[in-house]
DNA sequence: TCAAAAGTGTTATCCTTACACCCATGT
DNA sequence: ACATGGGTGTAAGGATAACACTTTTGA
């Protein structure tokens, strides 16, 4: 035991830290973008959690190289997924996170959960049980403007965040950038900001389980939560896909990452469909074609695709050689020599 | 020391991990890019690093509420320095990193390491000793194009590149997007690419340093590896620091961050300068000016600055406030209703 | 023949790029 | 007076946004 107290000694900063992964899955299912949740099973009560959460696992140093390959090795034992295209999201390590119980045993660990993305085409596979398939607007119903501005962000977001604000300047401001309000322009981006916002102001159900707020403020009344602002996650989950998603928002504009969700072959359609998904917002048809030729990211086959409903669609493919030929597309500085 | 076993088996996941906290922390001095280097002082023999590191600390999950908190702290008791803005960049725990021994003890603990992003005008402070504000020019020579391409690119790395490719396709099409040879434009953004490209190909001292390579390719050999591409730091920091250039460079365009870097009253010459030594390119005068203007992110002042050599130029604040009343310049999507 | 979705043409506007020139100060 | 850097006007080209219209299928 002398050895066991000495190693202890050592480690003594990493006492207590628990290194947990998770992942915000992401595909596209009848033209729905949908995550992959699960609702992991409460050994204490021997119940399925009534709350869906992201795919998560413990990293192991001793058996893993890296965090991808630990990632890709839990998800597919986990969910019976196979991950393709992944990127690291964001590392959460705040005191105050409700922490799964699965993840953390029976001490009071700290857990840092290192956050990915990953974007498949196929969401069909056959999946373990207790885990599915859910649009992401179940989370965040607000986000979703394809079919014009959602009427729960003036109905219910709206008087709920004033009355949150009160007579503060300040929260004014952040309410109206964030949810369009007052004539301000909705930016598709700021999905985390909208979901930290509405998480201050109490609105979200997970606020309520902190007891103990860190900053001070006035704590969430109960009664001004509702469930209608969308469905809650276990711990923060849901703030983890709101990171997700508005990193995949951002990243549609100056990379080519669409096309990782798309099917080897497929319409100009389907692609702005699957765009105008993760995006949340309606494109203009010929603008968009014109935008996705002039990239030359994309080949068409000279076949058809026949039961579109009406006229035949072409189908395209994606050149993935160009990214090996030249730069992705990008932004620019008013460059000189 | 029954519980000390028992702790130890509960906390099984998270032995041998430690997690430390590293800072890429940008200033401008001089109308040069530098960065907060620190020089770690070796137990063992007694002296301090021959190469330059990162500011680096361990998270302490007993005394830290969250990483950012804890970084302001370690960075300020170590260099003697405080952060303003900071974001988080990435989190590496790949094994076969070089750990520094500071962060590890004893062990053989596998350390992960959460970086952070931090951006400062102030590069006069009094420092700490052994804590020195370098020009990453030194480190990454190759970055540097404001006064054109830089010739160790043609005559250093391209020669060696193409040696290490021989004739794989592959390669050869790597080295000609990420150095711009071969008539390829050159991409400012893709920092880490290049580094680890290099690294790669045996020719950052940083890779000698790994005996086992992950990739089973063929091991770097010590004839190859020179000096001159570059500067070396201590573990894994030059890979840190490329990382946090280029994603300080693809954030320039699309937040206002610069700002961070400049002083409460700037001319608009010295916002350019400030730009082009981030950004490594040099920028048009009036285009750049007009940018600016039309943004609407600075207000003159009306005041000049006398000392600038020639005509006097007029001194501009950043509109702090327009951020919070309108959406940060972003890009757009070719949006209908 | 009609609904539904695919696909094309054209124009106004704005932003970017590039050009060349004038102004105010110190030496 | 002249060197040095600050500051301005204007025109060409390309990208974007917005307009409405034709084509091809299935029911």
């Amino acid at each position: 035991m002398e050895a066991a107290a000495k190693f202890l000694y050592q480690q003594r900063m990493s006492l207590s830290v628990v290194i947990g992964l998770s992942a915000v899955i992401v595909a596209i299912r009848d033209g729905e973008a949908v995550v992959l949740t699960v609702r992991p099973h409460d050994a204490a009560t021997d119940r399925v959690s009534p709350l869906a959460g992201l795919p998560f696992g413990p990293f192991e140093p001793e058996g893993h190289r890296t965090f991808e390959l630990a990632l890709r090795e839990f998800v597919s034992s986990q969910t019976g997924f196979e991950l393709g295209y992944v990127e690291q999201l964001y590392t959460f390590g705040d005191r105050g996170r409700d922490a799964p119980r699965a993840e953390v045993g029976a001490g009071a660990a700290r857990v840092v959960s290192v956050c990915y993305l990953a974007l498949t085409p196929a969401a069909t596979e056959a999946l373990a049980p207790d885990t599915v398939w859910a649009p992401w607007s179940r989370f965040f119903p607000w986000e979703d403007w394809r079919k014009g501005r959602p009427d729960l962000i003036d109905e219910g977001i709206a008087p709920a965040l004033m009355a949150w604000a009160g007579r503060d300047a300040e929260r004014i401001a952040r309410a109206r950038l964030a949810f369009a309000l007052d004539g301000a322009p909705w930016n598709e981006e700021r999905v985390l900001e909208r979901y930290e916002l509405l998480y201050e102001a109490g609105l979200a159900p997970e606020a309520a389980r902190d007891e103990k707020r860190a900053d001070g403020r006035d704590p969430p009344e109960p009664a001004a939560i509702s469930a209608a602002l969308g469905e809650p996650m276990i711990s923060d989950h849901r703030r983890i896909l709101a990171t997700g998603l508005g990193r995949l928002r951002g990243k549609l504009k100056y990379r080519p990452v669409v096309f990782e969700l798309m099917p080897a072959e497929f319409t100009l359609s389907a692609l702005q469909k699957t765009v105008e998904a993760i995006a949340g917002i309606p494109l203009h048809k010929q603008n968009f074609r014109r935008v996705v030729e002039r990239t030359g990211l994309v080949e068409g086959l000279g076949r058809m695709d026949a039961d579109t409903g009406g006229r035949p669609a072409e189908l395209f493919r994606f050149r993935r050689e160009v990214l090996t030929a030249r730069p992705a597309p990008g932004l620019s500085l008013p460059g000189r020599g």
